[in-house]
DNA sequence: CTGTTTAATGAAAACCATTTTCATTAAATA
DNA sequence: TATTTAATGAAAATGGTTTTCATTAAACAG
């Protein structure tokens, strides 16, 4: 059985290559960025991960292989509005998977809320379910997004 | 009293010339453009509208415009993920405010969709209230959106 | 293991929405 | 009407992202 520790095979390799797409050194790098990556990154800070430990790696690649992800549904891509995208994995090692934060328009910090979760999901699923019917729309994702001031923007003024 | 009909003292004049902004043709004619849009429009589309009218008026006039807008609270800038904002008056002449959307990743099409909002509404209330209290964040607004494959794009595939 | 095919790659250029620069124009006010 | 200075357009700059193109290397057959 495919793990995702290290041991036996690496669980999404053959998802690659079932979609034609190469194991290559660049890309297992931005995979294993991905998979310890504590928050969403942007392109550059996968970059900044990557290029540390393979020099060869340029951004072209992090941007190609973000994409390829993205199409393939392994990676999330969000947009905060700040001009910069960020990547996350679809599957975290831990944590369930939200998309829900809570956005600093001053500084852009990110915070991921779990809280008042479990009802959110509910509805949205009710919500979702009843818009699918209705606009006859294939849902695959969705988010939710609270904009404001963080505490340390509000002090710092 | 203001109006906003056309007879009478423009109801955003006051706001802008309390914020030291002059009243210009370029202005008026953005803001008139914003005030009958059917939708979110882009800074382009903005600028196609105006144009014809508006000849002087460039583009960089329209972002300028936009910008104080956003920042004065008048207008809603939005991102949907296709590398453009989109605006769109607070007070639409009609519809009360929602930023509650359904967005195609293909044709982006977008839905504003007005079902369920209500229970939505109540929860992120709820929901709103109980982050600010935690993360000390000052929540000015809030975004849902689903995003998925609208029929059109199902079928043309 | 070796050769062949062709996807993947890096570097540089292109792209494109948005922002900035700067000299000119015009709104507000005296 | 004159003065002040915000607003403006055109052009250049910006910056994240994508494309081009010649080169490299993964996959796979023999």
């Amino acid at each position: 059985m495919p793990r995702r520790d290290g041991a036996g095979p690496v669980w999404w390799h053959g998802r690659f290559r079932g979609c034609g797409y190469r194991i290559t050194a660049g890309r297992e790098a931005i995979l294993g960025v991905l998979m310890i990556a504590e928050k969403h990154l942007s392109a550059e800070d996968v970059y900044n991960k990557v290029h540390p430990a393979n020099p060869a790696v340029g951004l072209t690649t992090i941007y190609r292989t973000l994409e390829i992800l993205v199409n393939m549904g392994l990676v999330f891509k969000f947009d905060f509005g700040d001009g910069r995208a960020r990547y996350e994995l679809v599957e975290g090692s831990k944590k369930s998977h939200h998309h829900h934060h809570l956005v600093c328009t001053k500084c852009m910090r990110i915070i991921d809320y779990t809280e008042f979760i479990n009802e959110e999901i509910e509805l949205l699923k009710t919500t979702e379910k009843g818009l699918s019917k209705k606009y006859g729309f294939d849902i695959t994702s969705h988010i939710i997004q609270f904009y404001g001031i963080c505490s340390v923007c509000q002090k710092g003024n």
